[in-house]
DNA sequence: CGCCGGTTCAAACGGTTGTTTGAAGTCTAG
DNA sequence: CTAGACTTCAAACAACCGTTTGAACCGGCG
């Protein structure tokens, strides 16, 4: 009787934190409520991770590896261009992130979780996340910089981080737009998508 | 020796929880935290709120209440010059959050609670702002659809979400960009407050 | 079989959580 | 000066927190 689990005990932790980060917070969410999502003993988060603060360190890790590997593989795929455009910059860091939230598990819910990190302002997260995955960030504004010459360096910053903010709530599904029904959830994140770079290429380039 | 308190218990458990809220979320933060910071007894925040939740909600009515009714005072007055431009109606959104901010007790501190609250996907929290406060982004969005007619319905709303998003990430300073050494706060926020106008009013112009 | 590293388990650890209680203090109106 | 409403207080409540423990279980190798 007793079905024997898909996946690792391991896997499913992370899988019932991330869902349970999203919806209430890394302080919200207790390692009772996770295991218990998780099916899993309260013990097993501290045998394979240690602690909780590990555990939510490991819960970016497993999805920022790869993202940040494919949103630099795109983005080295349009430095190849003949003449890239901003717009094609800024698909090469939204597609990547579009394809996470649309994976057929959890992918739109880390969205949520990693514009809750941005919330918390100090602290050792912060601290991780630049650490590990600031230099993608660094890569992106170097292709802005290229693409937007008449544009001093501040200038420029400014921009990027009004910029990423936007990016930031928008794929985290913050707004109050709501998805039409009968519309699947793909063709409403890839229309989001398309008006986000629209948007954003606008303001980048404005004056 | 014992000096008399220049607030309220009131005010200093509000002042206090704002501050503490901002740094570490509204589950991060105990109302032990909270009470200490205050100087107050544990036992006030039941007598004077009720609860935890209503604490909270107090916290974002005391600021929002002031907020709401002078955005809609500054739109009023946008709304009645005889050609207001697309930067006039975001300047009346944006100043009077840029006049909080500036606030000396605790402004700048709230918009990082204010945009904790998006987090907050589900419950409570956004049903009472959306209740209480959803009808100053109905009106403003009547006065973007007014000065966009060439935008349809749909179109709109999609960019006036990422706007929101733009505007509530960069005023809550999640950002990358530091103050300059010797920069004024007033004059940081200033500065941040055009570019934010600059780009978003862009951004919805595009094309 | 017996052993052993890896994993899961129930139970307990000390400490913290939001909330309640009833007594003590404070202030004003009569 | 006292009665009574309002406020503060220390203490306790049950529930929950992250973490640790030591025994039980498991598969594969000798």
């Amino acid at each position: 009787m007793q079905e024997t689990p898909l996946f690792s005990t391991r896997q499913r932790i992370l899988g019932a934190a991330e869902e349970l980060f999203a919806e209430r917070g890394f302080a919200g969410a207790s390692l009772r409520q996770v295991t218990a999502a998780a099916h899993v003993n309260l013990a097993a988060v501290n045998y394979h991770f240690g602690s909780k603060d590990n555990l939510i360190e490991e819960v970016f890790r497993r999805r920022l590896d790869e993202l940040s590997r494919r949103r630099l593989e795109r983005l080295a795929e349009v430095d190849a261009l003949p003449d890239p455009s901003l717009e094609d910059v800024l698909d090469a860091f939204i597609t990547p992130a579009l394809e996470l939230s649309l994976d057929r598990r959890g992918g739109a819910v880390f969205m949520r979780v990693l514009a809750r990190a941005f919330a918390e302002h100090n602290g050792r997260l912060r601290k991780f996340l630049s650490d590990n995955y600031g230099y993608v960030l660094k890569d992106f504004a170097a292709a802005f910089a290229r693409l937007l010459p008449q544009l001093d360096k501040e200038e420029l910053y400014w921009r990027l981080d009004i910029a990423v903010g936007a990016l930031t709530y928008a794929m985290a599904d913050f707004g109050m737009i709501q998805r039409r029904v009968g519309e699947s959830e793909r063709s409403h994140r890839e229309r989001m998508a398309q008006h986000l770079i629209h948007f954003t290429a606008a303001g980048l380039r404005a004056e």
